[in-house]
DNA sequence: CCGTATTACGCTAGCCGTAATGATG
DNA sequence: CATCATTACGGCTAGCGTAATACGG
């Protein structure tokens, strides 16, 4: 049996050629090197190397030994990497959502519920990533505008949003008691980038709006305080009723601007999912 | 890094589960078991085992990475298997014969010329084998009754044989000059079983015979001497002189009777071989 | 109680590093 | 003589086995 520090040394040795080098590499002495590779010759009773009296190099056979020393060495760093995340995966309850505004709910009653374990939450724009992920045991759950098939998938709905215009007081459209995505046409528009599938919805029905992007959330409320430009605002938010003085917020009217969020799991997971289930509700 | 020996006892804690049991299996003891154990998890910084105080058992991860353990392990061996088994051939020169008469022949020269090497020969009735294994590599050289292509191999003829018929004196056909093997016909006839393309020879030539099979060379020379029966005899053998008294030796006229021997290697090691082939010579 | 796992405790085999030696270009 | 491999030597750690402890069927 040849302990791994010894494969890994011979491996070394194939890759740097010299025991000085290898010495290096792995932190340790020539002469610590030297003992090994003999020993390892000893212990396989075969000659690995062509040793003049200060050179020492693979054989042929030597480089073979080293090629499968490599592919051990893969084995054995598989095996750490699987089973470290493995672990991580037991440890973290992670889930994926198509907005952000699910994630706010969630997050906390999950922390609460696992206690101990990670949360993840992964915020997506597309459906199909999200689905995907469920399938493939990425996702424990995930959260979608709509349910999916009840004879695969339990769904609950636990939560409404309704996104409306955020107009300086001053904009022609300030006074409509609602509007449609559309007739914001031509503006110039504050957006994150992180809010899953509004982004492309909005992007969709307001094809000739410019709009301003900005990833770090309080930059953009500082901008949205400041500047006399629209933007968009939902009723789920934890700062909902602080809106800026000279703002006013407009609902939208469109069908696709009042979505219901759905959680979903698979039908097999159920019941281990049941104590998150009946700590959502609408 | 994890060292060998506690993935190996990590999988045998999966095959035998109980550390006592695994401590017998591997002729160590429990506590060495125990803390190799703990080592493990220690140093994954991962939980492997469910512990009751007197019972400890793998986890869901724990089977994960018992599971690797075992390919590890099988990576391992089959390193030790490869380099094993790689020194062995360098150790032996390995050739294949069509027959055995040049065995004879040419392991006492490869014996004297590699000294120190172990000299395999393997004796095979059709060419297709002997040639695919110079091809790949399981035989240095080959010999076979005729020369193969110029261009992909050496070819050198060494050693003319040729096959007699050797009659009890009171059989009818001992009279005769010379004969054909279809005579022998309806005979029954003594024959070694380990003869090569000889044993084909004879059987597709004699379609009619009843062949007296045996297998150890010395019962058969008694077999022969003591039975009124037909046999064959060849000019090269260590004891040709010495034929029995109440027997004759009648040639035979068939070509395939009759054969010349070539020592064959890829041309590639013709000059590695370049010494044996100058030992050869007819 | 017998079988099991773990903890406690010396012991020592084995591995390490420093230093010395030897060889080579 | 700078560089490399090997040998010599003393130190020390890591793993071992025995014994003791603790728990469970």
């Amino acid at each position: 049996m040849i302990e791994t520090y010894i494969i890994e040394q011979l491996a070394a040795l194939a890759e740097y050629k010299t025991l000085s080098r290898v010495a290096e590499e792995l932190h340790t002495s020539q002469p610590a090197l030297s003992r090994a590779m003999q020993k390892l010759e000893g212990e396989l009773g075969v000659t690995l190397f062509d040793r003049s009296k200060n050179r020492i190099a693979l054989n042929e056979i030597g480089e073979l030994a080293a090629r499968h020393a490599q592919i051990v060495l893969s084995a054995h760093n598989e095996m750490i990497r699987a089973v470290k995340e493995a672990d991580r995966r037991r440890r973290t309850f992670s889930y994926g959502s198509i907005a952000p505004a699910p994630m706010w709910e969630l997050t906390p009653i999950l922390s609460q519920l696992y206690m101990g374990m990670t949360v993840s939450a992964d915020l997506q724009e597309t459906e199909d990533v999200l689905i995907k992920g469920l399938e493939n045991g990425t996702y424990s759950v995930i959260v979608l505008t709509h349910p999916l098939g009840e004879e695969k998938y339990f769904n609950k709905a636990f939560l409404h949003e309704k996104l409306s215009a955020l107009l300086p007081k001053s904009h022609k459209l300030a006074n409509r008691p609602a509007l449609q995505l559309q007739e914001l046409s031509g503006e110039n528009i504050l957006i994150h980038s992180k809010i899953g599938f509004w982004y492309s919805l909005v992007k969709e029905k307001i094809p000739n709006a410019n709009f301003l992007e900005q990833n770090e959330l309080e930059t953009l409320r500082e901008i949205v305080k400041t500047a006399e430009l629209p933007s968009f605002i939902t009723n789920v938010s934890t700062v909902n009723d602080a809106l800026p003085k000279n703002k006013v917020a407009v609902p939208l009217t469109d069908r696709e601007a009042d979505v219901t969020f759905y959680c979903i799991c698979k039908k097999t997971q159920q019941n281990e999912f049941a104590a998150l289930f009946s700590a959502l509700h609408l």
